[in-house]
DNA sequence: ATGGTGGATGGTCCA
């Protein structure tokens, strides 16, 4: 079983990129960030023609998220516990065979120490309050995502230079572990040790072509989820397409 | 310290 996870960055721009991505790679099940897009606008049908089913939760202009599946998904939960309508759209779950995918867009932050920067490590709270009511970590479950955290120094490109910075600051680095030791595996870091693997690349200064990348798109797993991993990749290609997403899809494959 | 680019929008906000 093959999972993958995309902030996009506007489905509407990007939706030829994504079923492109999807015919060539055939992922089991695609988490998709950002799509930037109201439910009614969601471009169900096309993803249908590719034989997929989608399960969505956006708003205009910013946000939104969904989870694109080839086979029918059960338990769908959308948006956390205690959200109202007016809660930004960051929250989906599912469940697809015999895994539960949560698939989160974690907020950005803006700036350290910014009210943005509290709602975001309040948000991450948040999320860890949900999996221990809800789940355990003897599931079957996959947490995929922007996280928009990078947690070690090989995830960055700089990280003298990034240290405090919004993505790398101490307080998020705190946060995000402690997501993690929840019961959380980092499957990509199962199977690749080196620094240099990014997720993401600013638009800004040429960073993708400089190499200034940062890997915040993350797929974790439960224990017995994790062991059942036999590879995990981040698909570069993309991001050097005419209009790319400034993230690059990343992939986990399970033995499901 | 600032700005650089891109998406949605129809002013700027967000990343």
């Amino acid at each position: 079983m093959l999972i993958a996870t995309w902030n996009v960055n506007s489905l509407n721009v990007r939706l030829p990129h994504v079923l492109d991505w999807l015919q060539k790679t055939k992922p089991n099940v695609l988490c998709i960030q950002e799509t930037k897009l109201t439910d009614d606008k969601f471009p169900k049908a096309q993803f249908e023609e590719a034989g997929y089913h989608c399960q969505f939760f956006g708003e205009k202009a910013y946000n939104g998220v969904a989870i694109i599946s080839d086979s029918e998904p059960s338990a769908v939960v959308k948006g956390l516990p205690g959200e109202g309508p007016s809660d930004s759209k960051r929250f989906i779950e599912a469940r697809v065979g015999p895994v539960h995918v949560v698939n989160v867009y974690i907020p950005n932050g803006q700036e350290v120490g910014s009210q943005k920067f509290q709602y975001k490590l309040a948000w991450i709270e948040r999320l860890k309050s949900y999996l221990k009511k809800e789940h355990s970590p003897d599931d079957l479950l996959v947490i995929c995502g922007d996280f928009n955290v990078a947690y070690e120094d090989r995830d960055v490109y700089d990280p003298a230079l990034l240290a405090g910075q919004i993505l790398f600051s101490e307080e998020e680095k705190s946060a995000i572990k402690s997501l993690m030791q929840w019961g959380f595996v980092d499957t990509f870091r199962l199977h690749h040790q080196e620094s240099g693997l990014y997720s993401w690349w600013d638009y800004r200064m040429m960073a993708f072509r400089r190499r200034m990348g940062l890997r915040i798109d993350h797929i974790w797993a439960t224990a017995p989820l994790a062991g059942k991993c036999r590879a995990s990749f981040i698909d570069v290609e993309p991001r050097r397409l005419e209009k790319p997403s400034d993230h690059a899809p990343v992939a986990s494959e399970f033995a499901l």
